[in-house]
DNA sequence: ACCTGAACACCGTTCAAGT
DNA sequence: ACCTGAACACCGTTCAAGT
């Protein structure tokens, strides 16, 4: 009666499956970060022995990989390919616009593909980088030499994983550049510019705000245009 | 005669300083990356007990603090301010290249300011922003608004942290894209752009080579250009 | 004031069973 | 074939001393 809480006895076989680990394993992660989630945490949440857990993953690295694996597969899902006769330009800043708010939509996703150190499966990869083609095709229809295209589409992507990156590290850290007390950072005397752009609320130290990204964003349009027009007649 | 090897005996009082273990855990760090040292590696580095670390940083956490500490003064130290009377362009191509290499050529420095989560001190933050100032300010002398400045910057700052991080997680990854197995990435049939790209050298799949660095810094740097010029008569 | 070994809690992983 | 508790090595941290 006052005996330990009731745990569920022995799962029947079969009932526990690798999505199921899966699952619970995103929960954890989107609680404690990937990096706080340990195996007797994903173990707790799925309401089974730790070691059930490996003998779906043998290690927790495999875990992780799998983690990451459905992470590349939500992104390309949440981002739609181009539509043939959109502008290219239109196109660029929407996808990176939604690229940018599906990583910050979810924390996991970025620390999955962005900041930790597993790689995913060459099937995932497939998946990647079939999209990526889909969008160096759509470029090239618009006039793009396929390298252009690349380069362009590699630029764009590069700027907004910095975005994603600088501003998840921000958040893991609980940096003051986020917060309210941002103004402490800076010295007045020594720092006038910075501090009156800061004091008229015009920058956001971290350089990983809406507006800095926007900036950031239609230089880089503004960039490929003009090398686009330049080696045209 | 036959027994342990000789330790140590006990270090005198003051001759273990903060500034060794932190030498010691730079040494780690590059070895293991910062991910993989332990508290017992820097003690082992030192020649030192354990706990003998635990008495110049309270935790492992204060440890990874300091170090992200000296990274960023290193950073900055190796970066030089901006001469008056250099082209704003020539500055800041100079000065984002320089930045990568910097990176490029020691990991754990990325590692402590880019990819972990450990913040630095204010007097740090103070030095980091003291530098920006100084940039800022050299574009203002170069004809930019203080706003264009900073955005223009950021732009250029952020988009070298994506190719910096890009390039670092994917070491750690030991991933393919890196290596010679990149071609098997692609499905050649349904990636016939990509595929070609990649045959002629042209592409990194990875978008962190050298060329795609150059590209989307000159298309940075082009798009701030014809921000200006349009702005002023 | 500074350095140290013993000890503890916790995590990743393995083993030798259970059904 | 799948699930499980006991056990092990290892790491971060603390304690109660030593000099």
């Amino acid at each position: 009666m006052a005996g330990p809480t009731a745990r569920s006895p022995r799962r029947e076989r079969g009932s526990l499956s690798a999505e199921e680990i899966l699952d619970a394993a995103f929960a954890v992660a989107g609680r404690s970060g990937v990096d706080g989630m340990g195996v007797p945490d994903v173990a707790k949440a799925v309401g089974v022995g730790v070691t059930s857990i490996y003998w779906h993953f043998r290690k927790k690295d495999d875990l992780v990989r799998s983690m990451s694996d459905r992470a590349v597969r939500m992104v390309v899902a949440a981002l739609p390919p181009p539509e043939p006769g959109t502008p290219w330009r239109e196109f660029l800043h929407r996808h990176f616009t939604d690229m940018r708010d599906v990583y910050r939509r979810d924390d996991v996703l970025a620390d999955l593909t962005w900041t930790r150190i597993r790689s995913y499966s060459l099937e995932s990869t497939h998946l990647l980088y079939q999209h990526y083609e889909g969008i160096v095709a759509f470029l090239v229809d618009c006039g793009f030499t396929p390298l252009t295209a690349w380069n362009s589409f590699s630029a764009g992507y590069t700027f907004t994983r910095g975005v994603v990156v600088g501003e998840r590290i921000q958040r893991l850290n609980h940096s003051p550049i986020l917060g309210d007390a941002r103004t402490k950072l800076l010295v007045p005397q020594t720092m006038p510019l910075l501090s009156s752009l800061l004091e008229s609320d015009r920058i956001q130290l971290a350089m990983v705000s809406d507006s800095e990204f926007e900036f950031g964003l239609q230089v880089i349009l503004d960039g490929i245009e003009r090398h686009r027009t330049e080696r045209r007649p």
